[in-house]
DNA sequence: TTGATACTTAGAATTATTCCAATTCTTAGT
DNA sequence: ACTAAGAATTGGAATAATTCTAAGTATCAA
């Protein structure tokens, strides 16, 4: 008797979608399960390769956005920079600092989501929202714990 | 007895930040307030040619970055599509039809706005936020006039 | 086994934007 | 006015993230 695994969790996704499990889908899902700092897909690419080396930087490309289409992993921009990769499924806002460049995950209460919801005029449909700060970070001894784990 | 026009109001800022005031700042600042429509930089291009036939691309986009040094203009991003310009200096989220590919501000009332700044965990200093909707917009007769002016 | 389809791969192509070097324009000081 | 210094513009080359393409490989169903 044992726990699903995200690999099991993986696959069952793809299958949903028709799609196929592959090791370079599963290496790659892996991997930003790992560290989960908002990797760039050229990021991705050379951890994965420590796993894959002959993975192409298109299979890459190709698997994260497969992830993001089975609601896997969710895609994120800042400004015109390369796309970064996040697989935190909660409803969550990111911080991202200027300096050091990182992006934080910012939890979202469901009830701040709410009111950001009543914004929209009646017409509007959204299916998402986004909504990112920017500004600096400032490391305290309360958040070390939480960067460790989503500050990328 | 006169009112300051948009231009009086460019050139002030411009010399504020001990920039000149050029005939191409000038006409790009004007083409994005006519037409509202948060237009990308090659848009831009098209329109000022009209008054400018010998201006470049590459000015535009100098010009443009200028004027959003000088918060004069917003850029906003949708994922990776072309940086869109914005003359509305109002706090605003931005909805972005799937289907239309047209940009809407929406009015964001300061208490929502508190709301949405409330989330951020203590150490995280932001400088800005920016909320974006993505979805379908449905005409409504009540937002003819208000598309008129922000749909894009 | 075989055909059909899905997936991966390497490299070429695309595209928004930035960089660069050369020219032109402004301005301040004489 | 004249000139030197700095600012702005220009066209074209360069950059960089991503997508496309065509060919090869793997997987599945019959």
């Amino acid at each position: 008797m044992s726990h699903p695994t995200p690999t099991d969790a993986l696959s069952q996704r793809l299958a949903d979608s028709g799609l196929r499990s592959t090791p370079q889908r599963e290496v790659v899902y892996n991997v930003l399960l790992q560290q989960r700092d908002h990797p760039t897909a050229d990021e991705v690419f050379a951890r994965v390769k420590a796993e894959l080396p002959t993975i192409s930087l298109a299979t890459v490309y190709n698997c994260l956005e497969t992830l993001v289409q089975c609601n896997l992993v969710r895609a994120v921009n800042f400004e015109r920079s390369p796309t970064q990769y996040c697989p935190n499924l909660q409803p969550h806002a990111h911080f991202h600092d200027e300096h050091t460049g990182r992006t934080y995950d910012i939890d979202l209460p469901p009830s701040v989501l709410d009111q950001v919801n009543t914004v929209l005029p009646s017409g509007f449909d959204a299916s998402s929202v986004e909504i990112t700060f920017r500004g600096k970070a400032v490391a305290t001894p309360a958040r070390v714990a939480t960067a460790a784990q989503s500050a990328g």
